[in-house]
DNA sequence: CGCGCGCTTGACTAACTTCAAAGATGGTGG
DNA sequence: CCACCATCTTTGAAGTTAGTCAAGCGCGCG
């Protein structure tokens, strides 16, 4: 692979912050995180945080969608994850962020501080039971990612996408794609290119259809299925 | 890329477990683990667990080296991660193991049922922290190995392997590689043909030597790091 | 000593990337 | 409201990396 070089820098603008009643940290049980949050709006296009960035809190997705990534000094991008709403992200092993945090579309998110979410868990073993399972989970998801990369064609890469963001559009079969085809592309570790082939023929082959850019819908889910590689 | 298909079967040896003394689950702090762990000893090729199986416990390495693995229908392996000594896994978000574990040289690692840590985790806020910490610095890796399986080329792969094993091995300038060449082709996403011819080339601009197949000694390591592709 | 397995090397091929250009799309201002 | 322009997407053709197929080498073990 040769490199591909800087696209379009993105544009750092400063994330809107805003005073706000406090908000729950989790939706399914009362938690002492209930009064920690901070409602933090990000423009399509802005940046949350960049890699390096200090990493003094983390985040759930109210609205919008996100991306975090990572670049190597040639322009070359890896993205992380798409975030929705209710997705946590921000927490890092590490002092600093090892990925930048971009709006993918006008987003807002929660922001808790990462100092007091310490002592919280000083307080109430539940919360660290409960960090350890949002880690697990994304763990989970960044294992599965690795068969992706590593071992999948182009192909099976696009259509585990589309399964992917069908799961989290409900399942239903208009699937929105908020995200470029840049974002794509670097999401499965593909060209721009390879992926606008790969949609097209899908296509192609009546497997799915593209009432536009980014609208899909899914007209024989069962030869996704079969195509994403997933036995 | 095209399918690679089945390579020799993983030999599923039972494993062997003995009755044993308490070990530690940490020992870099008391813990109410410390009396939870069995060692179990698993042969060369042999497995401790399949994907797919119920993911009861988890484990530590003791001694020897293993390998996490998931495989796709038509025999093409991802290696996620090879676990060295101290090394925890077997983690799960699901009731089932995502991946298959497997000795890459005969090992011994401590099992510690899954059951049993929730209920230490009720009793103790530090429990439910140190796991937290634990899966959030295997999260961190993972996402470094996007980067790699996504954007990176076959020779930025195998430097950066090898300056991990580097850091495995505690820094020193010969390195020994207990896994095989298409272990460290499926970690890498190549093949083991490309693994291969990348370690020659890199002998042959004397940026490593290799006195055997399982033996590499870094020569010029400010050139290995550039070649790795991290900055 | 010879056999077998894993590693290396060579020649060729395929998949994906790169380079290039045309075709949509959407937002802005006249 | 429409035209224009910038941007994103699609498509085509050529190039490159890594994969595939195949053969030879070498080390370790019986």
């Amino acid at each position: 692979m040769q490199a591909q070089i800087a696209r379009t820098a993105p544009e750092f603008r400063a994330p809107i912050f805003r005073p706000t009643p406090p908000v729950p940290a989790f939706d399914l049980e009362p938690d002492p995180f209930d009064t920690l949050g901070t409602v933090v709006s990000v423009r399509a296009g802005g940046a949350l945080y960049a890699e390096g960035d200090c990493a003094t809190h983390w985040y759930r997705v109210t609205s919008g969608v996100l991306r975090t990534c990572k670049l190597l000094s040639d322009g070359r991008r890896q993205i992380d994850r798409f975030l929705f709403a209710g997705d946590f992200f921000g927490f890092e092993p590490e002092v600093e962020h090892n990925f930048s945090a971009e709006a993918v579309s006008t987003a807002t998110v929660v922001r808790y501080p990462r100092n007091r979410l310490d002592l919280a868990t000083a307080d109430n073993p539940r919360v660290g039971v409960r960090l350890f399972q949002i880690t697990l989970a994304q763990l989970g998801k960044a294992n599965g990612r690795l068969m992706l990369l590593g071992r999948k064609t182009a192909e099976e890469r696009v259509a585990s996408f589309l399964l992917e963001m069908r799961k989290r559009s409900s399942f239903a079969a208009a699937i929105d794609l908020p995200m470029s085809r840049v974002d794509i592309a670097d999401y499965l570790g593909l060209t721009i290119e390879t992926v606008s082939r790969t949609f097209s023929a899908l296509k192609q082959d009546r497997v799915i259809a593209l009432p536009n850019a980014h609208r899909v819908t899914i007209i024989d889910l069962a030869a996704l299925e079969e195509l994403s590689g997933d036995v």
